[in-house]
DNA sequence: GACTATTCTTAGCCTGTGCTAATATCCAGC
DNA sequence: GCTGGATATTAGCACAGGCTAAGAATAGTC
């Protein structure tokens, strides 16, 4: 009683709504791709450093239990991104990789640019990762004009 | 075969994966509040304009339908952020206001600072959605610290 | 070559976040 | 004061991403 001020009535939709609902549709889809580019990057950093990937390592650094790691996996089989058989180490394709590159370059770039703004190292290592995913173009770009103008 | 170079042997773990952990723990727990966020933010931003927040605007803005929304109110009223009667509008609780607030100032720094760097508005708009949630407090001390130096 | 510890898989469970279809309630206009 | 259209709820489903417990395969050791 009191809050009824409008009922039934459209209230004009005045700022677009599309465009909201677009920002925040695209923040869900990206949440998405986000779990498989940090597989793909760890998968990665693994087989650079002890030349392969075991689901146990996965699951040590990320926190979570093997078998969460094993149906990632397979997601990530699913969709192109990694391959390994019952009992084998895991690989990335060619897809994969290249993705891993790409995520390991605008990781370093995110985090440096923290660190180029003052950003104690810890907080911007965790910040990093939690905004690398989050980055467009665009704002990457910025981010380096601005790493080169203070260089 | 080949890909077992050092199977059962562990491998010292030379960086703590401790580490490496807890940022992607911390990286999925910040999910659990980004919904709510959003959803603290448009409820204020809805009262504000219109007078009260509706789930059919709500949905409208966030591009779910309906139920989607109503059964988010419902983990929201469970985590004492949001209030709702049956076929009434929705308000915030103290608690859900105080969020709000932050989550306004936070996400408006956010956008000033990434057009700040020269970030064309709608990128910076659309990027800022996604990062602010995983914005720590020392990255956006930063980031208003830049934001002065360059006025 | 068999034993044991490690690793991987399978089965089954939970929560969060999305959906559609069907139903109930509310508000405005006649 | 009925009724139609908008809005909200309920029921039921799916998928992602977590978990534990139990069993199967592997690798290194004796």
């Amino acid at each position: 009683m009191s809050a009824r001020v409008a009922r039934g009535r459209k209230p004009a939709s005045r700022r677009s709504d599309e465009q909201s609902a677009h920002s925040h549709q695209r923040t869900r889809s990206d949440h998405a791709s986000e779990l498989a580019e940090d597989y793909v990057e760890l998968i990665d950093d693994l087989i650079a450093e002890t030349g392969e990937a075991r689901a146990v390592d996965l699951a040590r650094r990320l926190g979570v239990t093997q078998v969460t790691v094993t149906k990632t996996i397979e997601r990530l089989k699913r969709d192109g991104l990694a391959t390994s058989e019952p009992y084998r180490s895991i690989f990335l394709t060619p897809k994969g990789s290249k993705l891993a590159v790409e995520v390991r370059e605008r990781h370093k770039t995110v985090l440096e640019f923290l660190r180029s703004l003052g950003v104690p190292a810890k907080d911007a290592e965790l910040d990093a990762e939690g905004i690398e995913h989050h980055i467009s173009p665009a704002t990457l770009a910025a981010m380096r004009r601005h790493l080169r103008a203070n260089a």
